[in-house]
DNA sequence: ACGAAGCGGGTT
DNA sequence: ACCCGCTTCGTA
């Protein structure tokens, strides 16, 4: 027997020790099953024959060795072990969350690996008369006779049960197909003419293959990006190597798969959350064997086992989507920077509208700055233009000039998109007697009225409740909405403009299977159209037909408490601006506004995204913000406010103890109470970030023995995009 | 008298 | 996290 050091996906700082025959073949990433209490769990292989052994007469045995060749390869196990340092989440639950959910439950990855299957020596030797009382086993055995055969070829002759019966004579034997890259594209790929500047990006990916380097495409929205993605893929495909896209949680459409797969002979797979479990396993075992040449796909794509990673691209850097939200709260673009590290490979980070992080690293020359500042097509930018809603009369939230300009365009037969970021009819039901407003009981918040379900609905904590006939204060049954949602915004317009088909797209309206990509085909469709949506419309899509878009409210995130609100806000214009005119007519985006004379809103329609982002730089510098110092939040939830105030306050009180730490509470969330838990938040910032780690282990090694600890639900929040 | 609910301790 | 065993407390 020796012994195994194993990651097991349990919340605690610490590895267990196994007993395991000398003689099975353990290797470091294996999988192994192990009693744990009275459980069974799936672990990781860590460390073989660890020499300051947990008393050795105490250890249990493993039950079961899983793997033969490791799950996680050498270089996602340095990846991830790098992760769970540097997000101080616990190793075990890394490793695993790495898996596919089929490995992660313990079955047998050899059972859903491609088989072939060939003759045995007996088989060989054996005498061609010995089958003939058997046509369809002697026709298999004279098939295998030259070569083996895949499993999937082999089916297509010749039935299961008399291939089993070749095995069962033991006639013939199973084997793993051993990994078959995928063959290089026959026929050089043609692309589109490139820029100049196109050009210089794609001559400095090419020149930085096959070494690390990081390079951030700074391209204005119709620039051209997915083009420089393009060509700079063709020279690694024809080396056999692979290619990781990386793209935000909606931006994967059909569109940007089907332009990857029409330009490259290769198979092109993609990752996403709408797999089914099998359909992942596919996709990994795929991208382990060489097999799938490019993979297209959402930020856990960033956790497979390639075999051969040539390039990694993340499309859309500064989205949000790229860092998850919860449990192990990773950032995609920047484990794929160290990924490509250890890979010795380029990432190219693309956006219109960068984040302000990259922003920093290009401008420091930490990366290579590839900036694309004009059209491909070398079409106008559109053009921004402010409408004071201040001493106006507005005819249902928008002013009179704004629905001039709307006519105008449907007139001429073009499309016009409305974007409000608030779904439902309205945000609020009020009385008209008393001025109550529907509220929920679980959240600080109001419930927003949807009048197509007729319910009211927390967009919190999901509660939806019918709509109440009377006032809870007063018992009036004046009940009135308050504010406008796009549902709201819909049924307006269209009793305005009665003859113009409108299109509404939503978390609600594309809820149903299909309804989305129906949505989709219908604003394709030419001719005049008004397309009304959140957050959803700022993404990915390409509208050709629109040339008016019309921004209803920008005033809620001028005054927000986050300071990465102002980022926000000019990304999301910027890239909904980006939606306007790009087919053949130069576009117009009106924003809605009380504050005219804003300064944020003046620089973004004035000088543009990449002048607001170096200005916005120069004020984090100042206020020793993000990037210019590095934070880490920690978030305290339970039923009663004072247990995460008293357990955050020992944490600052600790946290005062260590030096070069900047403390920020402990302060109430923005939403203080959700699903009936308060919430509260301590923000930790450093001007170095192995200062801020050293810190972070040391509190975490402290606040695992406070009894407090227990009865608040607590987590860390390494680099939080989102401090809600 | 019994079960739900809340707490503390342990997992190799 | 999950499991278990212990205590307390509400209800019959």
């Amino acid at each position: 027997m020796t012994v195994v050091r194993v990651a097991l996906p349990v919340p605690l700082r610490q590895h267990f020790d196994y007993l395991i025959a000398s003689d099975q073949p353990c290797q470091i990433g294996c999988r192994v099953l192990v009693p744990f209490g009275n459980r069974q769990l799936v672990g990781i292989i860590w460390q073989l024959a660890p020499d300051d052994g947990f008393d050795a007469s105490k250890l249990k045995t493993v039950l079961q060795l899983l793997d033969t060749t490791p799950v996680l390869p050498p270089l996602l196990c340095q990846l991830l072990s790098f992760a769970a340092e540097y997000y101080h989440y616990p190793l075990g639950e890394v490793l695993i969350s790495a898996l596919p959910a089929l490995l992660r439950e313990g079955r047998n990855l050899t059972d859903y690996q491609p088989k072939a299957y060939r003759l045995t020596t007996a088989g060989l030797q054996l005498n061609s008369t010995a089958l003939k009382r058997s046509a369809k086993q002697s026709a298999l055995w004279q098939a295998l006779q030259s070569h083996q055969l895949t499993e999937s070829v082999l089916l297509q002759q010749h039935s299961r049960a008399t291939l089993k019966q070749l095995l069962d004579k033991q006639l013939a034997e199973e084997l793993i197909v051993p990994p078959v890259p995928f063959t290089p594209p026959l026929k050089p790929a043609t692309g589109l003419k490139l820029t100049s500047n196109q050009a210089l990006a794609v001559t400095a990916v090419d020149q930085a293959c096959g070494r690390f380097e990081r390079l951030l495409l700074e391209g204005v929205t119709g620039s051209g990006k997915t083009e420089v993605y393009l060509q700079s893929i063709a020279g690694l495909l024809n080396q056999q190597q692979q290619v990781l896209v990386i793209v935000p949680e909606i931006g994967l459409t059909p569109q940007t798969l089907a332009r990857f797969q029409a330009r490259f002979d290769v198979p092109v797979l993609c990752w996403h959350s709408a797999l089914s479990d099998s359909e992942r396993l596919h996709c990994w075992l795929q991208a382990s064997t060489g097999a799938a040449a490019i993979i297209i796909g959402t930020r856990s794509a960033l956790f497979l086992p390639f075999y051969r990673l040539g390039l990694i691209i993340i499309d859309e850097e500064h989205d949000q989507s790229l860092k998850q939200q919860d449990g192990f709260r990773y950032h995609a673009r920047d484990l794929a920077i160290k990924r490509a590290a250890l890979q010795h490979c380029p990432i190219l980070l693309g956006s219109a509208t960068p984040s302000l992080e990259s922003l920093h690293n290009a401008l420091n020359k930490r990366f290579i700055h590839l900036p694309l500042p004009d059209r491909a097509a070398g079409q106008a930018l559109p053009v921004f233009e402010l409408v004071d809603l201040k001493q106006q009369v507005l005819q249902f939230g928008l002013a009179s000039q704004t629905l001039a300009q709307i006519k105008k365009q449907l007139g001429l037969g073009l499309q016009v998109m409305l974007f409000l970021n608030r779904r439902g009819f309205a945000p609020a039901l009020s009385c008209q007697e008393c001025g109550w407003l529907t509220e929920c009981h679980r959240c600080s918040a109001f419930t927003t009225y949807h009048k197509q379900s007729r319910q009211l609905v927390c967009h919190h904590c999901g509660a939806s409740k019918a709509v109440p006939r009377q006032c809870g204060n007063c018992g009036s049954t004046q009940l009135k909405p308050l504010g406008q949602g796009t549902e709201q915004l819909e049924e307006n317009l269209q009793q305005l403009f009665a003859d113009v088909p409108i299109t509404r797209l939503d978390r609600d309206s594309t809820r149903r299977k299909g309804a989305l990509h129906q949505a989709l085909d219908d604003i394709h469709q030419s001719g005049a159209r008004l397309i009304v949506g959140t957050q959803m419309l700022a993404k990915g899509h390409h509208f050709p037909n629109v040339s008016l878009v019309v921004i209803v409210d920008v005033d809620g995130a001028l005054y927000s408490s986050d300071f990465r609100a102002p980022e926000q806000l000019a990304q999301l214009l910027t890239q909904v601006a980006g939606r306007a005119g790009r087919g053949s007519s130069g576009g117009k985006v009106l924003l809605q506004t009380h504050y005219p004379e804003h300064v944020l809103l003046q620089d973004i329609i004035n000088n543009g995204y990449a002048s607001f982002a170096r200005s916005a730089l120069k004020e984090r510098e100042q206020t020793r913000l993000p990037p210019f110092q590095h934070l880490a939040l920690f978030r305290a939830e339970a039923h009663q406010s004072e247990l995460c105030q008293q357990w955050l306050q020992q944490l600052a009180d600790c946290s005062r103890q260590i030096s070069g730490l900047q403390l920020l509470g402990p302060i109430p969330a923005p939403l203080e109470r959700r699903a009936g838990k308060y919430r509260w938040q301590l923000q930790l910032y450093s001007p170095a970030r192995p200062q801020l780690h050293t810190a972070l282990d040391n509190l975490l090694q402290q606040l695992h023995s406070w009894p407090l600890s227990r009865k608040v639900k607590w987590q860390l929040d390494v680099d939080p995009t989102d401090l809600t």
